[in-house]
DNA sequence: GGTGGGGAATATATGATATATCGCTATGCG
DNA sequence: CGCATAGCGATATATCATATATTCCCCACC
C-alpha cells in the first residue's frame, strides 16, 4: 500500500514530499508509535529512491517523531502518558510569554483575528464537530505565538503543538468532549485580558488554561478509558467512540525484524520476559 | 582546509561525524552566518561522501542552524539582533516552568549539583576565565531543565541555549564581563529559592535573571560596541578584546556563486539558436 | 549610446541506481 | 554456556541523470 499521499504542487521536491507524507502518517498514528520503519520499504511505498527518504527521516528525528539507532533501524517515536505532562509544561511556559507579548504589541486588527477563531470554534462546538474544533484550537494557539513576533518562539510552539496533536489522537482519539466548553470559556478570558492588556490576569488565565487541560487529560488517562487506538479517523471522532476496538496489539516492536522466514527455530526468544 | 574535526570514537557513523563537525563550526562562527555551503565542498573537506553531509544538513536545518532553498543552496543561518530577544523570551518561558518543577521535585542531592556549579563558576570569575564561566553557565541552565524531568522541556531548552551560545559568540565574542558578577548573584538567589521551595520568589528570580541578561546584551548591542566578529577564539575572550579586527567583510552571500570567471567563449557558434 | 528583456550556459542541488562495507542480532555449534 | 558465524539491513560510496535558479551575454528597442 502506497502509504497514501499524492505528490501535489505543495511539494517542491521529493524530499519534501517524503517528509510531509511520513509526518502526516505518523501524526495520524497510521504509522503507529513503536513501529519499525524500513527505509527501503518506505522508498518503495513512496515511489522514490532512498535518498529523499533518508533525508526525511533525519528531519523527523530531530523533531523527535522517530527514533533511530545506528546500524539497527528506525522506529516511530513512542508516545507515553508522561508526554502529556511534558507537552503542557512546555506549552505553559511558552504561552505565558507569548501571550504577554501579544497583549503588549498586537494591533486591534490582529486581536480580531483571534476573536474570529474563538467564534469559529464556538460554531464547531454547537455542531459537535469536535475534530474541527481541535484543528481550530491548534490554530488559535499557533496564532498567538505568531503574533508575538519572535520566530523561534513561534517555531517551538509549533513543534509542541504538533506533538500534542499526536498524543491527543493516540490516547484520546479525538478530544475530550466535556472539556471543550470549559476550554472555550478560558479562551474568551484570555482574549479579554489581552484586549485590556491586563497582564496579571492574562498570565493567570493562560496558566489555568494549560493546567486544566493537563488535569482533564491526565484524569481521563488514569480512568483508563484511554485507548491506544490505531489509526483513528478523527475526522469525526466525536460520536462516542464506537470504532471497532481493533485487536491489533502490536507488541513492543523489535529493533530488528525476525530474520524473516528462515527455518524458524521454534520458540525462540526475544521474548524478554517470558518467564512464564 | 579539512574543516578541522578528527573522527574520534564519539562518532559512531560518518553522518554523526559530519553533523557534529559542521555544528561545531557553525557554533564557533567558523562557518559564518550567511556563508554559503556547497555540499560537494563540505564532503570533500570532511573526507566523506555527499550522503552523510546531506543528512547532516537536514538535521541542522531543522535546528535552524542552516537555511536551505530548494535547488539553490544552503547557507548558514543568519544571526540577527532580534534573535537576542527571541532567545531570552523562550528561555524565560521554559525556565520559569522548569525551575518550579525542580523546586518541587528535585532531591537535595540534585540541588547540591547545582550549588556546585555555581561555586565552580565563582572560581572561574575570580580567575577571569570568562569563557569557562560561560560554558558552566550554560551547563547550569541545562541542568535545571534536566532536573525538571521532562524530556521535551529539556530538549527545547538545550536547543535555545545552543542558539544563545552562537549569538553570544557572534555579537559579543565572549561574554559581557560587567554582567557576570550580577549573574552570579542571581544564580544564588535562584538556588536559594529552590531550596526553600519558595515558588513566587523563584519565579521572580528566574524572570529577572533572564530580563536583566536581555537588557544588558541589548544595551551593549545598541551602544554599537558589538562587533560581528569572525571566528572568535572565545577560549580567552576576556582580555579587553584586543583581537585584530579582521577586515574580512564577507558581503552578504549570494545564493549562487557567480558563474565564475569562465573563459567566455567568443565565437558564438554552437549557439543552437543562431538564427540570424 | 544606454537600457531592459530574452535566452543560453553553468554550477549546483536533487534524485536514481548499483555496489560495497559495517554492525547488530540471532542462530548454530562446540 | 560461550564463541564463531551468517544474514539482514543500515550505512556509505560512486556514478550517473535530471531539474532548476542564477547569471551574463546579446540584441532589440528606446
Amino acid at each position: 500500500m502506497p502509504l497514501a499521499g499524492e505528490r501535489d504542487a505543495r511539494h517542491r521536491t521529493k524530499q519534501e514530499f517524503a517528509y510531509q507524507t511520513l509526518r502526516d502518517a505518523i501524526m495520524r498514528c497510521e504509522l503507529r508509535p513503536g513501529e519499525r520503519l524500513v527505509i527501503d520499504d518506505l522508498a518503495r511505498r513512496l515511489q522514490v529512491s532512498t535518498i529523499p527518504v533518508r533525508e526525511a527521516i533525519q528531519m523527523l528525528q530531530s523533531e523527535g517523531l522517530v527514533v533511530t539507532v545506528p546500524h539497527t533501524g528506525v522506529t516511530v517515536a513512542p508516545v507515553s502518558p508522561e508526554s502529556v505532562q511534558d507537552v503542557f509544561a512546555v506549552l505553559e511556559g511558552l504561552e505565558v510569554v507569548a501571550s504577554r507579548l501579544v497583549a503588549e504589541r498586537a494591533s486591534p486588527r490582529e486581536l480580531e483575528s483571534l476573536a474570529t477563531l474563538v467564534a469559529d470554534m464556538d460554531r464547531e462546538v454547537s455542531a459537535k464537530r469536535y475534530a474541527q474544533w481541535a484543528a481550530l484550537n491548534t490554530r488559535f494557539h499557533l496564532t498567538i505565538s505568531t503574533l508575538a513576533g519572535l520566530p523561534m518562539l513561534r517555531e517551538m510552539t509549533e513543534r509542541v503543538l504538533a506533538r500534542w496533536d499526536r498524543v491527543r489522537r493516540y490516547f484520546f482519539s479525538g478530544v475530550l468532549v466535556h472539556r471543550v466548553k470549559r476550554a472555550q470559556q478560558e479562551h474568551r478570558t484570555i482574549l479579554t485580558a489581552m484586549r485590556d492588556c491586563d497582564l496579571p490576569t492574562l498570565e493567570t488565565a493562560v496558566r489555568q488554561h494549560n493546567r486544566r487541560a493537563l488535569e482533564s487529560y491526565m484524569n481521563f488517562l488514569k480512568s483508563s478509558k484511554a485507548r491506544p487506538e490505531p489509526a483513528a479517523t478523527d475526522v469525526d471522532a466525536a460520536p462516542a467512540a464506537a470504532a471497532a476496538r481493533s485487536q491489533s496489539h502490536a507488541p513492543p516492536h523489535p529493533r530488528r525484524p525476525a530474520p524473516s522466514a528462515r527455518p524458524r527455530r521454534r520458540n525462540t526468544r526475544l521474548r524478554s520476559a517470558g518467564p512464564r
